[in-house]
DNA sequence: TATAGGCTTCCAGTTGCTGGAAGGGCAAGG
DNA sequence: CCTTGCCCTTCCAGCAACTGGAAGCCTATA
């Protein structure tokens, strides 16, 4: 199939699918006698697997890493898991920190009366420290 | 005061001071004779003012806003309030987003038992829609 | 005077795409 | 047979927000 059903199957835009093709993360595919890439029902799989990967969060070198225990029949599942691991550590980590955001920003807008006149503690805050 | 120090009573690295300058975020300081950048008292105010906003998440642009807020004595407190309003609209919004990739993520590594063994529900889960 | 550091500019790379230009392929309608 | 319109191809540029490095000048100190 051409690139744009793959994209259709796969969720995938087809320029995301080309630039995944360039940079290594799929391998190239089939080529029609056109030249027009020829996609097969596995390619598709693969690229619905990244998609999924990539909408957890995990990064194009993480997704490269999954695919290939994707397509390693003897692979360990500790090695998946490892990986999962991490990036739940790394989505964890980055909650607490926008959560942390989130507290002092809090503060700092309820503090504020947001009329006409100039005087602002969100503005103080950020010269003083915040 | 030259760019090293700026740097060290800002916190701010010289690197993305420059950068800062480039891109108009802030004003080009004053030159000395040998044609090193030379700061003020009040330069370093806004710098650290401006970390202090990119410490909290808001965009470059949004800084810039702000520091032009922070600049003008006849500013509303409203117009401040409404940008940190937004942001803080955004922030929990990407918390919520974080929050259901890691409740995700969670459900899959839960699941996997992480051993010797190839089965691994965290690649069927990518595989599969998860 | 030699050396070490700080300063200058400019160019390139990072991550993960996305948009656009220029051109060829292909099926349907007039 | 030709046009229209959509799909495909490649390549180049740009987004955010820096960061790293090269080449070269300035300055302070031993």
């Amino acid at each position: 199939m051409n690139i744009g059903e793959a994209s259709t199957r796969s969720g995938l835009p087809a320029k995301t699918i080309r630039y995944y093709e360039d940079t290594g993360l799929i391998a190239p595919p089939a080529r029609a006698e056109n030249g027009y890439r020829d996609y097969s029902e596995t390619d598709v799989h693969k690229l619905s697997f990244v998609r999924h990967s990539r909408g957890l969060g995990f990064s194009v070198d993480e997704c490269s890493q999954l695919l290939s225990l994707y397509e390693d029949k003897d692979r360990q599942s500790s090695d998946v898991k490892a990986i999962a691991q991490k990036h739940l550590t790394e989505i964890d980590e980055k909650i607490r920190e926008l959560q942390e955001l989130r507290s002092t920003l809090h503060h700092l807008v309820n503090n504020c009366h947001g009329d006409g006149r100039p005087d602002c503690p969100i503005l103080e805050g950020l010269a003083g420290g915040a």
